[in-house]
DNA sequence: TGTACATCAGTGAACGCGCGTTCACTGATGTAC
DNA sequence: TGTACATCAGTGAACGCGCGTTCACTGATGTAC
């Protein structure tokens, strides 16, 4: 816990217009308190602040409340999860490849950024009414590229046709949401090589929607 | 909110040796609140005392604090599902069908108590050490006759022998506990028709294991 | 270049709240005689 | 059966805490002249 007055000097006044900068370092202060307590609860305002080496008030000269401070760390940490599942899938033609990249990428989000994680797919955030719906969800966790390529991959032939697309990639995003949030919330179980895991597990459901 | 001035009269003091009914009292008004709340944060000793009928201290003549209570509206909740995963698969032979029995038992269980399984198997609860080994996990969610019954489809031939059956279990569990975390935690999405969906994600994963 | 003034980013103190827990106590129940 | 006493389940008041948010304010920065 650092205060205002601890070691760093007092913080230079924004000037006029660059208002954006303490919007930003408080982002970034609530982001590394999530990260360190793992709760959004913990992710008070007065933490924030402290952390920023600013008074809790000046919080409001940027966000009406907070929830909304919560709600926009939630979303950065959601576009930070889509470039990655895009960047992940660029460049593999085959579709099964490209599946097993996307839910290897997802997978390795979830266990590098627990906190993140948890806030963004586990919890409720109190006070933040983080719903989206199947749209957003579908874009934000990168829902889109999975169905794409699940498509192409039952117009090559290589998946199953017996399934509406729509269901084998949801079905595989149970399989990796199911895996890493094992893994975060219940870590005590021991499960060994986490790379090894995630690959056998996608593996194998990748293996039921095989064509036959 | 009900007080203990209120619609109900004074409780009665219990008889020497009848300090169990309090006790039962307070874990029932524990679960019933973490149910209508969603969220064991909200679950406060005030809170509890007070739909008991009962000052707050008195619950600490029953449980050292409040970490033990929450620990224990838990624990009764994997007994429940310990039990409740025992008689679906009572008198199924087939591997198969046990195990796709095991799954819909695990799933139904966590639709029908969201709240609880939330907090069982999703949350940090708040000040509680619950954390579990892996033998510990395996006999309360029912990990031990998912095991079984993969064992006795490998050995049966339907199922592939070409995995580690615990990992085959634990791939399965993954699935079953994605989607109803899932359904839990992004309602907003709108599922559709539960049952038919556990269906379809349980059926396809068990594709995935089927020997072929 | 110098001065008076306006702006507005950030502050310090305070609000009322609910929390977990402690403590000395009360008074109904049970028991010994 | 009646009485004095011991037990101990449950209480009321209080503790110190951290919380989200408000409000009147300060004083450095920027601007008009």
């Amino acid at each position: 816990m650092r205060s205002a007055a601890g070691a760093r000097r007092p913080r230079p006044r924004a000037r006029r217009g660059e208002g954006d900068r303490l919007r930003d370092e408080i982002l970034d202060a609530a982001e590394a308190l999530l990260l360190e307590t793992g709760s959004a609860d913990k992710v008070s305002t007065r933490a924030v602040a402290s952390r920023v080496g600013v008074s809790s008030p000046s919080l409001y000269l940027h966000f009406p409340d907070r929830a909304s401070l919560l709600f926009e760390v939630c979303q950065r940490q959601f576009d930070k999860l889509a470039a990655l599942l895009a960047a992940a899938c660029e460049g593999i033609d085959d579709p099964v490849d490209r599946l097993r990249a996307i839910g290897e990428a997802y997978c390795r989000f979830a266990i590098d950024n627990p906190q993140q994680y948890r806030t963004m797919m586990m919890d409720v955030v109190s006070g933040v009414a983080y719903e989206k719906d199947l749209d957003e969800i579908r874009a934000e966790v990168g829902f889109d590229i999975v169905y794409q390529a699940v498509v192409d991959g039952i117009e090559a032939g290589v998946f199953t046709s017996d399934q509406d697309p729509l269901l084998i990639s949801f079905a595989f995003w149970c399989s990796a949401h199911g895996l890493v949030s094992l893994m975060i919330a219940k870590p005590s179980i021991g499960f060994g090589d986490p790379d090894a895991l995630i690959e056998a597990v996608l593996g194998q459901t990748l293996d039921g929607v095989r064509a036959r």
